[in-house]
DNA sequence: AACCCTACCAACCGCCAGGAA
DNA sequence: CTTCCTGGCGGTTGGTAGGGT
């Protein structure tokens, strides 16, 4: 029959025009964002219900944050969410104003092949390839306590090749024991659970990974001074935070441990009452736990050669 | 300039749950 | 109770832009 219905073969797939969202926002500005199936059935799109549905959620609807890079804050939202809940994006997207489930889905998803990546390179160095991510100079920084060497990278056993690293699994700790060195992984969580890693720390993983850091001669002895544990955490001021995305500076942040997460604008982070990290293994690691050890930052730094910093491009004062 | 690689994004697909018939 | 429909959700795919070599 013709007259309303819109058959099977006329269904319209593909990029939406903007005649269509036109269309379908005043659909929705009649009936409200209901009725998908409706659109269709009165012929005023030749799109499926769903299709409709989808295109106002992630696209359409007021106040979204479209074409927006995730901040630092929301990133670790995000880690600290997807720890908590798993791959329940829809319901980690409610704790992020103006984000769709989508949108959390892709950066989790982009995020975890960039690590699966850097890890691989981890087991592989010289497979890194020609062509790296987005550049990520390591630089000095001059910001006192958070002026921190990239740490050294765990010695991975080639299996880590073959790690998968979704659904929220965890490390085992007998990765760590092929180690030459010893690591305490309640001061580097993110070598235990790499759903830990943030951006940041990543992009350090990623530079020693591919064994382009000034450290690279240095990867072959492993030193892994200990690091005073921030109490409880590190905690970076939203400012810094900023700063940090902007630069996408490695050496600032997260090196020790992510962070507690300040409350967001508007108090719509108020369940996450939840320490960032709780011990992900059953081997009692937890970020909680405090380093007894008194090594100060300063006393850190002394353990690392002394010209380890030269070929490191100055950071540009963030009152630049 | 061309090619390659990665990140990002939009959209589709398949599955599932809930409600109506 | 069963079936069908619809909406919601997570996974996946394909396109594109940008940066490096």
């Amino acid at each position: 029959m013709e007259g309303n219905r819109v058959e099977t073969s006329q269904i319209r797939k593909g990029p939406w025009k903007a005649e269509e969202d036109e269309v379908l926002i005043n659909h929705v500005k009649k009936y409200g964002p209901r009725d998908w199936s409706s659109i269709r059935s009165k012929g005023l799109l030749q799109r499926t219900g769903k299709s409709c549905r989808l295109r106002w959620v992630n696209k359409l609807r007021p106040n979204l944050k479209n074409g927006c890079k995730f901040t630092a804050e929301e990133e670790r939202v995000v880690i600290e969410l997807q720890a908590q809940f798993g791959n329940k994006w829809a319901k980690i997207a409610t704790y992020l104003p103006g984000r769709t489930d989508n949108d959390v889905k892709n950066f989790w998803s982009s995020r975890q092949k960039r690590l699966a990546r850097i890890l691989q390179n981890s087991g592989t160095p010289s497979s890194s390839s020609s062509s790296s991510s987005r550049s990520l100079k390591v630089k000095k920084q001059t910001h006192g306590f958070h002026d921190v060497p990239v740490m050294e990278a765990p010695k991975l056993s080639s299996s880590m090749d073959e790690l998968s690293y979704s659904k929220g699994q965890s490390f085992s700790s007998s990765y760590l024991d092929n180690s030459q060195t010893t690591i305490k992984a309640e001061q580097f969580p993110e070598l235990v659970n790499p759903n830990l890693y943030t951006d940041a720390n990543m992009a350090q993983l990623e530079l020693m990974s591919r064994g382009t850091t000034p450290y690279a001669e240095a990867q072959s002895q492993v030193f892994f001074p200990e690091i005073p544990q921030p109490q409880p955490y590190l905690t970076l001021s939203l400012e810094s935070q900023d700063l940090l995305a902007k630069f996408e500076d490695p050496c600032f942040s997260q090196v020790f441990a992510p962070m507690d997460v300040p409350e967001l604008e508007g108090g719509n982070l108020n369940v996450v009452e939840q320490p960032f990290l709780e011990p992900v293994t059953s081997t009692g690691f937890g970020a909680k736990e405090e380093a007894d050890n008194p090594m100060t930052p300063d006393a850190f730094f002394d353990d690392f050669p002394a010209d380890m910093f030269d070929q490191m491009e100055p950071l540009p004062s963030p009152s630049e």
